[in-house]
DNA sequence: TTTT
DNA sequence: TTTT
């Protein structure tokens, strides 16, 4: 496979939304919004971010609406047929292999203390 | 600004198709492969680069269709109004901000004339 | 020039440390501490950033010891001659050109009061 | 663990440095020499690489020195104590999770043929 | 110790 | 749809 590395910090614009299959697999969409300067203004990217098994698990136990995240992973295309003019669609999305909560209660509280990592 | 860093190698899918401003900027724009592996098959992402000035400078001068290349940048979305349907659509693009030629020149030519005989 | 990029997030061990040259250049230095997992404990590893002008004055004017950060640079090696030994030695040194501030102002302002009532 | 990604492109200065563990694990020793442009000439940095199990594994059947390779991992450091001076001393190295074969005959043909992937 |  |  080649070189594909994303690397994001943003705010979470929703709560997880997760799927359990029968499998016993897990998967997590998220939407990330990422703030862009441009000349003279402000501007967000909203990003779909795609999580699998622990990570998943991970962000359905910890991460909710408005909390700041870092991911890493990489960049896909999910591709459809649009229903209404059969024209091949497609939409961006990042394929999640780490998660790190940022900001948080539990960071702030580490750092009171010690240098200890995040540990969710 | 937040951290958006995307990292991708690939190769050029056309010629670097170059915009010259009044105001003296250059824009290149570029197609980039990138080959992913999934479980059992391969499948190949197309992204869609931008470049400025100096970067668009020199991939107008060195990079060429098959070209394999590493580029540094981030991700944004291009947003439009669909002409036939009115809805908004978005693309994304990658904003790049480093450029890097892969195989050497050699490589290249002995590959146009067919006559290599060990490079590496 | 080759691709080389670092990203990392950790928190800061110091207080910038500052220096001013006569140019008009700004150079800030600062530890980083970024937790890695190894099979069964917590390690951190310390490394040195440099961040240069904008952004150097950016980290002198709201980077304080315990602030989390995310950097995003190259990494290269500072080398001179032991003046015990005369051996070479040489150190790694993140060359900074991305520096964001993580968790809010309000996080770090309710942890030194200690009465953060439920920041997310 | 925190985010700690390091992604570099460059030259391989030895042939690989293989170790097989009577526990069936497989490591792989490599340098790597990565171009820094300084202002008014070329520098280059000596990265220290270490790679497990399969990607271990394709390094020692495919890289060779010389070879122009792309890297993705995390940056930690080795420790140690000086035998002579009883100083501690560190050596930082980059824990390869990635390993990208570039510029090789293999990625000339792939070219002329289609834009089918780099599969060693 | 690699390359261009 | 998030935040500052």
């Amino acid at each position: 496979m080649s070189i594909n590395i994303v690397t994001l910090i943003g705010r979470v614009g929703t709560d997880p939304d997760m799927k359990y299959f029968e499998s016993g697999s897990v998967k997590c969409k998220l939407t990330l919004a990422v703030n862009r300067r441009t000349r003279d203004s402000e501007h967000t990217d909203w990003f779909n971010l795609e999580l699998w098994g622990k990570t998943a698990q991970v962000a359905g136990d910890y991460v909710r609406k408005g909390k700041q995240i870092a991911v890493k992973g990489s960049l896909k295309f999910d591709s459809w047929s649009d229903r209404a003019t059969g024209a091949n669609r497609s939409t961006p999305v990042i394929i999640v292999d780490q998660l790190q909560l940022l900001g948080s209660k539990r960071d702030v509280e580490d750092a009171d203390v010690d240098m200890s990592p995040d540990n969710f």
